[in-house]
DNA sequence: CGGTATCCTCGAGGATACTG
DNA sequence: CAGTATCCTCGAGGATACCG
């Protein structure tokens, strides 16, 4: 076994456990699950840009229902990587912003969605070759 | 507006350039969907350790389902992240591991993981505040 | 051993209407 | 403007049984 695999698995051990050796009931599944989510990781990337008010960023996510919007915003609250502070204007406004902890975790997301911008059309091709397949 | 504000959206103008314009039917969304389910990371983590067979994968992740083992690495094959080989013994085994586009893919993804596994404490800590003021 | 096939549940997510 | 409240749909995911 070579120093690579050496560290690898040394990694994932750690990983592992942190899942109290058995990998159901993880705390990282835990986090990653609200990180899941079909609207999470593009809110934050446009709150990783810069604080956005509600209506904002319904206008820039076009497809999201506004049930959706206050839902997943409010999870992400919840969690601590989103801050809301209301503005006590006529009519009322409220902006969305990262706190530390978002910008901490969207560190590494950031690398991931950068993968996925710079990957998508060998997933593609991945795909079209594997539906030609089985058909 | 400093430099780092300047290269922060520089990317992240490039992502959504990649959205062609809008940010809804963006190719991110559909490669970050597939990786957004509840076993794929966990399965892609496993499978970066080592290549492993079916039944190991079920024994390391004891609360999957069957059919959902046999989905998401179907669905993860599909988008070329993992590669089945059939060994012709009997009873036949199955061996999955890493393509190379799934090692190039764990790489940000286990920097995420990561942070999950450094940080979760803190989620857990933000989610039980937030909870006491709602209550 | 490594799967399908079926049926079922439940919750994510959407649509619409209403409100402070 | 920034939400709630309600109702509804649909598919992810589970349970069980069967199969090459």
């Amino acid at each position: 076994m070579d120093t690579q695999s050496v560290s690898m698995r040394t990694k994932l051990e750690s990983y592992r456990a942190s899942c109290g050796g058995n990998l159901a009931n993880c705390p990282v599944r835990e986090v990653m699950a609200n990180l899941s989510g079909k609207w999470a990781s593009l809110l934050l990337l446009l709150l990783a840009e810069q604080p956005l008010r509600f209506g904002e960023l319904r206008r820039l996510v076009p497809d999201i229902s506004q049930r959706m919007l206050t839902q997943t915003l409010r999870d992400l609250q919840r969690d601590g990587y989103v801050r809301r502070e209301v503005f006590p204007t006529t009519p009322p406004s409220v902006e969305y912003s990262l706190t530390d902890l978002g910008r901490s975790m969207f560190e590494p997301l950031r690398g991931l969605l950068q993968w996925a911008e710079g990957n998508h059309t060998a997933v593609r091709t991945a795909r079209t070759s594997y539906d030609e397949l089985v058909r």
